[in-house]
DNA sequence: CTGGGGACGGGGCCC
DNA sequence: AGGGCCCCGTCCCCA
């Protein structure tokens, strides 16, 4: 009995050898697959990365004949100015930037908006580090850049880089009638920008992101003279790339930071913004750099006149309303890019300055804009927000943008070409609707970029105008101040005690032409319209 | 009829 | 004086 208890005992002993052993077996022949496996992923992840590298390049070719032919028909067409500035934001957000011994190399229009020829403004994708500081200094004048702004270039950057952006730019980039186009389309007076763009990091590096990861911020600084930091006792501020603000008085300093992927991809429009702080790490395999680009081609050149199309504060005098966001964007693996709008009052480099908001062409935010024309193309082509870096539909976001409310402006407007006289010098660059001043074309021009400074802070609502803002919060605080002497009604507008008075006096000046009846409001003689005389 | 948002013109103020 | 900015009033539209 002792001796079966033993053998068992030394039975269970060799089976728990035994089982060890095959188990320590089974890792090891798993451990070698995995690692086996491992290879071969990362291997084919490289080829993968090359064969894309290879198909954006192509791409970019295909990009950069597109935008020769679109130039070659600026050329031809006797169009307007605006829109051929438009035409060629259309072709830098499309990634027509051209493309030099393997550069990409985005060359602003002349001009105001133009690179001068000397400019560095070259992203290397050849090499396995990128390390490059782009420090651009344009100025409308050469001369009047003056002895206060001087040109920085980093000692480290690659010489082939000016070479390349010089041929490029000497290339015919802009077409001379473009240039002179652009040269008179722009502000009047002398101005000076000064863009750092500084592209840093190792290719690997970044490929090691295994996460595609957007962040940019876009601190706003807006232009006039409340954007001045000094003014409002702020520090320097961000802003969204409002393309425009190369015509913000005086000299404001931008930095551009991108951690380019080895793919280049630093995707730079050329219509970058001063006073903005952008901060972009991305997965050069997944990159999504549609979104970006799309939104730098929203905005694009949106405002020749002043400041920025982003440039009216939410901050008015009274301190009403303080709105500072900071975009953010995240975006992982092939989801559309999401901007999440937060407020970081206490950023440093929030301002209490108002803020542009891009919420509009996005999905996840609550406080959407459904009205926003990013939206409305969000929602027309929902692929195309996770559109390839230089993927060409960036022209369909534009004419998005371009055409999304062009027929609101025009109802409210009595046309796109309506008031483009002497006395409305400033045409909007979406509609070509005149204005009296910079300022109400910049306000007009939300309608089209759907941009909304003005948050209320009771509600998140957001608005285009302070004035609208200011109208609305009468909801929350119930303020009334318009009253009735007949019947002790309030109303917290003028307009809707005239209305009321009309029901008192039952005056009624709108007519139905069809059975003479007559109403009180344009609006109920329309209804009147629709529903008796089948009239739209 | 009321409430409310979008948009625009005009005037006043300030620099 | 002129331009920029802000605010008000107003119209249009929709729910």
């Amino acid at each position: 009995m002792d001796n079966c208890m033993v053998f068992h005992n030394q039975m269970a002993s060799i089976m728990e050898v035994l089982a060890n052993a095959a188990v320590a077996e089974i890792c090891k022949l798993v451990d070698d697959d995995y690692a086996v496996f491992r290879l071969e992923i990362t291997q084919s992840q490289k080829e993968n990365r090359g064969l894309r590298r290879k198909l954006q390049l192509l791409e970019l070719k295909v990009a950069r004949e597109r935008a020769e032919r679109t130039l070659r028909q600026h050329v031809v067409a006797s169009r307007p100015s605006s829109v051929k500035i438009l035409d060629r934001y259309r072709g830098m957000a499309r990634g027509e930037g051209h493309l030099t011994g393997g550069l990409k190399s985005f060359v602003k229009p002349a001009g105001h908006n133009a690179w001068r020829d000397d400019q560095p403004i070259a992203i290397d994708e050849g090499s396995g580090t990128s390390t490059q500081h782009v420090i651009v200094i344009e100025s409308a004048n050469a001369d009047a850049a003056g002895p206060g702004v001087k040109q920085e270039r980093n000692e480290g950057e690659d010489p082939r880089h000016n070479r390349d952006v010089q041929t490029g730019a000497a290339a015919g980039v802009a077409p001379p009638l473009v240039t002179e186009d652009l040269a008179t389309a722009t502000a009047p007076q002398a101005r000076t920008r000064r863009i750092i763009t500084e592209v840093s990091g190792t290719l690997n590096d970044v490929l090691k992101s295994e996460t595609l990861t957007v962040t940019q911020r876009l601190l706003y600084t807006g232009s006039d003279h409340r954007s001045d930091p000094e003014r409002l006792g702020l520090g320097p501020l961000g802003c969204p790339p409002a393309p425009s603000s190369e015509y913000l008085p005086g000299v404001h300093q931008s930095q551009r930071t991108v951690n380019s992927p080895g793919d280049g991809d630093a995707f730079y429009t050329g219509i970058d913004d001063l006073s903005c702080s952008y901060s972009t790490e991305m997965d050069p395999g997944n990159i999504s750099l549609g979104l970006e680009t799309q939104t730098d081609l929203s905005r694009g050149d949106w405002n020749r006149y002043s400041s920025s199309v982003y440039s009216e504060g939410c901050l008015d005098k009274k301190g009403e309303v303080i709105v500072v966001d900071e975009v953010t964007v995240k975006v992982e693996g092939d989801a559309p890019p999401t901007w999440n709008a937060d407020n970081h009052l206490g950023d440093g480099q929030s301002h209490g300055r108002d803020f542009l908001d891009y919420r509009g062409s996005l999905e996840t935010n609550l406080n959407v804009d459904t009205h926003s024309p990013l939206h409305v193309f969000r929602d027309r082509d929902p692929v195309s927000t996770s559109l390839g870096p230089f993927d060409s539909h960036g022209s369909v976001l534009f004419d998005q943008v371009l055409n999304s409310k062009d027929q609101s402006a025009k109802t409210q407007g009595g046309g796109a070409t309506s008031g483009n006289n002497k006395d409305k010098p400033f045409p909007c660059m979406f509609c070509n609707k005149g204005f009296s001043c910079s300022q109400k074309v910049e306000i007009h021009q939300r309608i089209h970029t759907g941009v909304k400074p003005f948050s209320c802070t009771q509600c998140h609502m957001r608005f285009a105008q302070a004035c609208n803002l200011k109208r609305h919060q009468r909801v929350h605080t119930g303020e009334k101040p318009y009253s009735c002497p007949q019947c002790e009604k309030r109303f917290s507008r003028q307009h809707q005690l005239k209305m009321h008075l009309k029901a008192h006096t039952e005056e009624r000046s709108f007519t139905c032409t069809h059975c003479g009846k007559r109403f009180s409001e344009s609006c109920y003689l329309r209804i009147h319209q629709q529903k008796n005389h089948s009239i739209l």
